[in-house]
DNA sequence: CTCCACCGCTTGGCATGGCAAGCAGTCGGC
DNA sequence: GCCGACTGCTTGCCATGCCAAGCGGTGGAG
């Protein structure tokens, strides 16, 4: 019974394993992006170790990924949290610097990427 | 001179302090809440020590206040540079709907739109 | 083949996170 | 007066985060 997939510190390892190759970083340039020693972070990435609010963030930082999105991996956002679906699209609907055109263009782009049709309801 | 308002750990204290005696909440009231010891909860109000990821969703579930604001007081988000203008931006980084990829790429197409070269690092 | 530079990983140790137990002070009831 | 029940804080102590040093393995240059 491993159960590896639902080791919250396993998986955020593993995605930061996978995006630091795709950035096509060695596990010592990125410890040195995020100047965090090699070992440890080899460790965090094997899921032996939960980094700090610190590390990850410069994790985060020197891998060019939100900081929201390594929290997510790490497990913090799992139910009660409201995720807060519309602030995106509320704050293009909001935007003063899109025209009427660039606005439904981004919010067409947007709905397709999170699986939201316009909802013929 | 101890600088009390630049240490990170302090600024959060005082900010989860508030909070809870806004929401007229004991220290172990809250502690119980968030599942911390309250002896830990009174050190971290106090800015002596700074809480690992966990705890720190743990109380922000208790306090009902979202994750990343916390995060923000926590000192991780230096991205910060969000006034009105890029109300939009902050969104779409935030938003935890977004893969990676999707997320740089609704970003590029945004600031195409509204004339922003990425400017900062 | 030897050497050097890189790769990722293991090990020991110090610093910090986090808790159980116990402290002093305040308030209301007896 | 004395007693609980509450407030927040201090003090050991163990678990964990995090790093310096060093390991074996691979691949190209001499």
């Amino acid at each position: 019974m491993a159960a590896e997939a639902n080791d919250p510190p396993h998986v955020l390892g593993a995605f930061i394993r996978t995006q630091r190759q795709m950035a096509k970083l060695s596990l010592r340039q990125l410890s040195a992006l995020a100047e965090v020693s090699n070992p440890y972070l080899s460790q965090i990435e094997r899921g032996l170790h939960e980094p700090s609010v610190r590390v990850l963030k410069a994790i985060a930082d020197a891998l060019n990924v939100s900081a929201e999105t390594l929290f997510q991996q790490a497990g913090l956002v799992d139910d009660a949290e409201a995720p807060d679906d519309k602030a995106t699209e509320s704050a293009i609907r909001a935007d003063p610097r899109l025209s009427e055109a660039q606005r439904q263009a981004l919010l067409v782009v947007y709905r397709s990427y999170v699986g939201d049709t316009p909802a013929e309801s």
